[in-house]
DNA sequence: GTACGATAGTCAACGTGGTTGACGAAATAG
DNA sequence: CTATTTCGTCAACCACGTTGACTATCGTAC
């Protein structure tokens, strides 16, 4: 037995990362339904700032978020349904459809950067804004890889 | 314009906190698959965790879960069809339907916790123990709700 | 200028995980 | 004994992901 009852176990650690991760995001998305975007996911925020100011496509919409680009193409078709993305031909290019963020989208994604500052400054004020810097430069240093697959729902579940 | 550019986003907590996540679990699964645990996803080791030594219920792991019965019900089985969790009658209610951990199912609960125990110690040699143990301590105070809602694909997704 | 390979998007089928609603069977309360 | 509650399951549905196949278009090479 070589570390019997270690006094942090490990398997909190992750609970804790995830549960932070969470407290983040339901503390924006329940600030964002208040300021008039009830309908944004969890999910879409990371897709709308994925797509960025100047468009893109589907199938690089895809390489950026790690899925397929038919996934990518589906999570566009339900923004698009609810008024976050539209997509418009590209003159140059008649098999390109480009995918752009919407002003609604653009409004979601301006409050959302806001409201996860806040966020920060409220976590800063609790811990310390030294703490949370050292808490985002060791998470940056363990998690290097995995910067940015947004890939959650499948991955996890599977 | 209150916070022009701040200097350190608020957006990227969430993200660094989702990418230690990940990081962990992803680390852990290519051990477990290693140790002869392919099959194991990460839901499915919290859901073990769920049921426990003594066993549950379906309806009472949805409670513990945050999920609906339902859900939990069809979660068994699949952990019962990859072998890691068996149902049996409830001799005292026939109603219920005790939901146990197998053997092979014991066999990858405890080798995840030396995994993680593993791995929470590499973290304490890369960052150091007190880094760790801060980061942890961090996280308990700004998330302490949300300790233990596993309902991950569904709420993220939506 | 035509033929061909690569690329963009879509359709279809499927798996996993979640939801709600309805329902039968069994326990419990009156 | 009846009424209510509880457990489990079935069915339908949605969100998100996958792979495979197919069309249309672009670009290049001949």
């Amino acid at each position: 037995m070589a570390t019997p009852e270690p006094a942090r176990p490990g398997f909190v650690l992750p609970l804790l990362l995830l549960a932070g991760f969470r407290t983040l995001i339901d503390d924006l998305h329940a600030e964002l339904a208040r300021q008039g975007h009830p309908e944004l996911r969890p999910l879409h925020g990371f897709v709308l700032q994925a797509v960025g100011a100047d468009g893109t496509t589907a199938t690089e919409l895809g390489q950026r978020l790690g899925i397929s680009k038919q996934a990518a193409g589906k999570t566009v078709d339900r923004l698009v349904a609810v008024g976050y993305l539209e997509r418009v031909d590209d003159p140059s290019d008649a098999r390109r459809r480009l995918v752009r963020v919407t002003p609604r989208g653009a409004d979601g994604l301006r409050r959302s950067a806001e409201v996860f500052d806040r966020l920060r400054e409220r976590w800063a004020d609790t811990l310390g804004a030294d703490r949370v810097d050292a808490l985002e430069d060791d998470l940056r240093t363990m998690a290097a890889a995995n910067w940015f697959r947004l890939d959650v729902p499948g991955w996890f579940g599977g």
